[in-house]
DNA sequence: GATGGTTGGTTGCAAATCTAAACCGACCCG
DNA sequence: CGGGTCGGTTTAGATTTGCAACCAACCATC
């Protein structure tokens, strides 16, 4: 993409820049269930594997997962997430958990559940600061630059 | 996409089928954001304008969004999210979080607050069971299909 | 020590997708 | 009537993608 012509004034825009490509999600979900080598994922996904391998520079390159080799002598390794790679985490379940709302028809939903209680989890935003679960009607965006992330402002269908 | 060999056994997989393209979650931050109308979208990504009739017509399709006339005799209409495009902001809010926390070198970091307190968001995952936010080191896959989303399993880079 | 299998790629080409720009019909304004 | 807006559609050319074949390094085996 020639990359917008707001210069990515957007965190969204410049999160999707780095990992809003149509594979790249799919690729950090099979890192985050475990499958982390090379032709693991590219069996798993499907992808070509010449897509596979520049992905997985990029996601490198961005400080998203990391190479860990497993062996010496074929120089093997494994992809593993890195703290910021673990950090997509809330969206990725997000993602996910929408996927279960609107499209259950197909399979097994691969719910989340508290592992204590085996209850489905719900994604909520939070205040640090009320130590509370925020309402979404509620959430107003930061340096007062007009920007509102709104939830309300249309009825519902 | 070939749509992967795998038929989508996957909430993320579905999920990205339907909203995964390049484009469209720019799309959606605009609409959440009130930018409605063809022209505005438009103008406001720079996408071309083949691609974005596209997009919103798979997204009237999918549901997530809805045409709503405004006037008329020429008929103009804008385009609102359905309940199904609301129940997305999680995810938004999510990846702009990630943004925020990895690139905010760029410019304004378009942080979401609490509007009472003004103390920027977190995004948690919450038991509705107990009643409080789950750590994500609590997390485990439903229907117990041996399908782990683990933070916990590689070391801190 | 040749034979085959596994792993992690690279290369080349056809097919799908995207961009840019022109065009269009229905209207409004002066 | 001439010009401008709005919401698109069409076309043509550049870019990206998917697929399949190939390759190099090793191992295991006979």
């Amino acid at each position: 993409m020639a990359e917008s012509h707001q210069p990515d004034d957007c965190s969204i825009q410049r999160t999707l820049d780095a990992i809003g490509d149509r594979w790249t999600l799919l690729i950090l979900r099979d890192l985050f269930r475990g499958v982390r080598r090379f032709s693991m994922i590219q069996t798993d996904l499907g992808i070509a594997r010449n897509l596979l391998a520049d992905r997985l520079i990029s996601l490198a390159d961005e400080g998203v997962v990391k190479k860990v080799p497993y062996q010496d002598r074929p120089p093997r390794h494994e992809y593993h997430l890195t703290a910021k790679g673990r950090a997509l985490s809330p969206a990725l379940v997000a993602l996910m958990r929408w996927g279960d709302d609107y499209y259950t028809d197909g399979g097994a939903p691969t719910e989340l559940v508290h592992d204590e209680c085996q209850t489905r989890l719900e994604l909520q935003s939070w205040c640090t600061s009320c130590n509370s679960p925020v309402d979404p009607t509620h959430i107003r965006s930061a340096p007062g630059a007009g920007r509102v992330l709104s939830v309300t402002e249309t009825e519902d269908v």
